[in-house]
RNA sequence: GGAGAGAUGGCUGAGUGGUCGAUAGCGGCGGUCUUGAAAACCGUUGAACCUUCACGGGUUCCGGGGGUUCGAAUCCCUCUCUCUCCGCCA
């Protein structure tokens, strides 16, 4: 959520960050505008009768104590009261249409941010490694997969429909591994404390972070009498663990890692990566969050993608690192950097990693603030987030990028003591 | 699923319908004392919003919502959550 007040005074400076993000916000911006006056003239009336209205109270009570007659001011009092009551219903209304206006709009860009219109308007940061040379056709990780008998479309199809898969024998210790691997990095290279959050959130967490309540159809919801949703990425819990919390300032940033299943109902993305692991109902993710004070965010979001980073550079996978443009920005960011690795099969640079500051987006909706040196005037903390990383997109990465002529998969020298010392995956005979 | 108890300031915990934002203790912060620390003592210690250049002033908040009343932390209704016991269960 946008700061209100901020709104108030830079509406111009609000409708071009908008804008630059493709929303013409005119037309909203111009009823908060009207919110605000009205606002402003509802609540100075409102307390000035209630202020009256506690000095009556006063004078009944003293009065009754002197034993003297306070029946004339019962009247008086509850004609007042009456005023109020309507008033305030008023300004419940005008309060409420803020809400509904602020709780949709996206956060503004950063200035760092370059301007563009979509996807083609990122910019490439920087290059590591170069694309995977292969001296053979690459196969795509759906071929490879089942070829190697490692991964089951079919099955999964079978017990769950499809955008689901199944790993197996070394396929399901690659993922373990790869989960091990990383939070195993991030725990003790990178200084992240490790979380293991509860896979079932309710609206309240899912309207903190900005899931809720524009993109309830991304969402799984839990039937009957639930409050309660599938995380579509760990982000969501771990960000809301200090919800309504006021920080000691001395001890941000906070880093926390947590590896979760996370599920997304992908609605509206039907005929994208319909084939393979790159576009799944629930796949596993190792996300990096960070609560930090607004003067390091920025800071913290490059050490944050340098430690996301170092996960594909250790495994040696090639990958670029895009800044996305204004256009391109995911609903709560200020500003995100992908993470794209090369997948010689396609050719291309795909994502496995997106890394981003939300300012003081989600923590004016998840109410998290901190008190500068544990004294002082609480501010809103800044919350950052990123893949680190996607884990089925990586097992992808490497399938795909170690394939072998004959159709094995060498294991990666960071990933091997977490595989059992295995070097590589053959095709069971 | 059955039965019961509770929700008050960072924590613990008082609170008769009328100067209660709320007693007290702990913790935190500042100070005195000390070479330093501890102890002791003194002081201080919530948030949101409105208004003001500022100093300041004001309103609201005792889990959420609604009601009774001139007046509600205190009475009534309702919702949510937490805890205890029993049953079931990984």
């Amino acid at each position: 959520m946008l700061d209100p007040l901020y709104v108030r005074d830079h509406i111009e400076t609000v409708q071009q960050g908008l804008a630059n993000r493709g929303l013409d916000a005119t037309a909203e911006l111009q009823q908060l505008a009207t919110c605000e006056t009205q606002r402003r003239r509802l609540i100075p009336a409102i307390e000035g009768l209630k202020r009256e209205q506690n000095s009556t109270g006063d004078q009944v009570a003293r009065g009754k104590r002197n034993g003297e007659e306070v029946q004339h001011l019962y009247e008086v009092s509850k004609q007042r009261n009456q005023k109020i009551k309507q008033m305030e219903v008023e300004l419940d209304a005008v309060e409420r249409q803020r809400t509904l206006i602020l709780e949709v709009l996206p956060n503004l860009p950063h200035a760092s941010v370059p301007v563009g219109k979509s996807a083609a308007g990122n910019v490439v940061v920087r290059t590591w490694g170069e694309p995977t040379a292969l001296d053979f056709e690459p196969k795509a990780h759906w071929d490879l997969g089942p070829q190697l008998g490692i991964i089951d479309f079919e099955r999964a199809t079978k017990i769950s429909g499809s955008r689901f898969a199944i790993l197996m024998g070394a396929g399901a210790q690659l993922e373990r591994a790869l989960i091990n691997f990383m939070l195993t990095l991030h725990t003790t290279e990178h200084g992240y404390t490790e979380i293991l959050p509860p896979f079932l959130v309710s609206s309240a967490t899912l309207y903190g972070t900005g899931q809720l309540p524009k993109f309830e159809t991304d969402l799984f919801k839990i039937a009957g009498e639930w409050d309660l949703y599938l995380i579509p990425t760990a982000e969501v819990p771990v960000t809301n663990l200090y919800r309504g919390e006021i920080l000691d300032g001395r001890l941000l940033p906070l880093k926390y890692t947590a590896y979760t299943p996370c599920f997304r109902s992908e609605a509206g993305s039907y005929g994208a990566d319909v084939r393979g692991l790159i576009r799944q109902h629930q796949f596993d993710k190792v996300e990096l969050v960070k609560f930090a004070t607004p003067d390091t965010s920025y800071a913290e979001l490059e050490s944050l993608t340098a430690n996301a980073e170092r996960v594909l550079q250790l495994l040696g996978l090639p990958y670029r690192t895009m800044a996305l443009c204004t256009g391109d920005l995911g609903f709560g960011s200020s500003k995100t950097y992908d993470l794209e690795v090369w997948l010689p099969s396609q050719k291309a640079y795909r994502e496995i990693s997106s890394c981003s500051n939300c300012e003081g987006f989600q923590a004016r909706r998840a109410n998290i603030k901190f008190r500068p040196e544990g004294a002082g005037k609480a501010e809103h903390v800044h919350t950052l987030n990123g893949s680190g990383l996607a884990v089925g997109r990586t097992l992808i990465a490497i399938l795909e990028n170690y394939q072998q002529a004959d159709g094995s998969v060498l294991i990666p020298e960071a990933l091997k003591p977490f595989m059992g010392g295995r070097e590589r995956i053959e095709a069971v005979k």
